[in-house]
DNA sequence: CCCGGAACCTGAAGGC
DNA sequence: TGCCTTCAGGTTCCGG
């Protein structure tokens, strides 16, 4: 499931591929894929286009066009982006294929069709909402304090509410919180300034280990070489079923946070 | 504005 | 072995 370390190594390892390159051609498989504008207009006005840069907005990857139009894709829970020669056959999962001089091919492929693109002159309509980018360092333990006050949400569902903050997903929410010792019911407005700044720095380290990492692949996260990362293996309670603590060694518990899976340590993260 | 729950989708995993 | 049910979760939509 692509977040914020996922979708920033699909950037840095798609950029030296795609920037540079022409569109010379788009195939649909799957129209459904695409948000905006129509499945034709999609195709006919991003032939001919140069990408020019490629960049990252929570978990929205960004690619710039020459003619001042940019393609916005989001890759869901499924979705990963491949590079391969342009006669390589799309398989059974491949949703749209973006032929680039000629050369090579950018295959979207996404299992559960949640995957979307969009390709809109003002990018700011799609991701003018969301919360400050985590790694920043714009983003301070006092933004986040001031975000946090007099909310009533569990930090849990704040932490994976993209207008909140950008980029966190169920997987890095789990491992941050339990890296700050807090229960992932704990109201937004009750944590203390202390903890805050603990979940602060959490949040930033948790993020920057996994992108070291090259991202996690529990389920159908691949780099656009077709590799997996390795963030996973230092997960230390999320998806982490019948496994013992880390710290402490208490049995890791599962529980149900508005609707997601939700994996702590009962003794390091002590209930509200 | 804030919060919670359902819906979208399909492969994997679990139950009988 | 096989059918059926449940689970997984990022985002959006809707109701309170």
């Amino acid at each position: 499931m692509p977040e914020l370390p996922e979708v920033e190594t699909v950037k840095n390892e798609l950029a030296p591929h795609v920037v540079g390159y022409t569109i010379s051609g788009v195939t649909l498989v799957w129209a459904g894929i695409v948000r905006s504008p129509s499945a034709q207009n999609f195709s006919s006005r991003l032939i001919g286009q140069k990408i020019t840069g490629v960049s990252r907005r929570g978990k929205y990857l960004i690619l710039n066009l020459s003619g001042g139009e940019v393609l916005v894709i989001h890759m869901k829970m499924s979705g990963s982006l491949l590079i391969k020669p342009a006669a390589a056959e799309p398989d059974k999962y491949t949703r749209a294929v973006i032929y680039l001089d000629g050369e090579t091919a950018l295959h979207f492929r996404d299992p559960r069709k949640f995957g979307v693109m969009w390709l809109v002159r003002d990018k700011e309509n799609i991701v003018g909402k969301l919360g400050p980018e985590p790694l920043k360092a714009s983003f301070t333990p006092q933004i986040l304090e001031k975000r946090l006050s007099k909310r009533k949400a569990p930090i849990k569902a704040l932490l994976c509410d993209q207008n909140f903050i950008a980029g966190i997903g169920n997987m890095y929410a789990d491992e941050a919180l339990f890296a700050a010792g807090i229960h992932p019911l704990r109201l937004g407005g009750s944590l203390s300034s202390n903890e805050i700044a603990r979940l602060h720095h959490a949040i930033k380290q948790v993020l920057e280990t996994a992108i070291s990492s090259k991202g996690a692949s529990i389920v159908n996260y691949y780099r656009p070489d077709g590799e997996l990362g390795t963030a996973h293996f230092n997960f230390r309670v999320a998806h982490r079923r019948n496994a013992t603590c880390p710290e402490c060694h208490a049995p890791i518990e599962r529980i149900t946070v508005r609707n997601r899976g939700t994996y702590l340590c009962p003794c390091c993260q002590p209930s509200p």
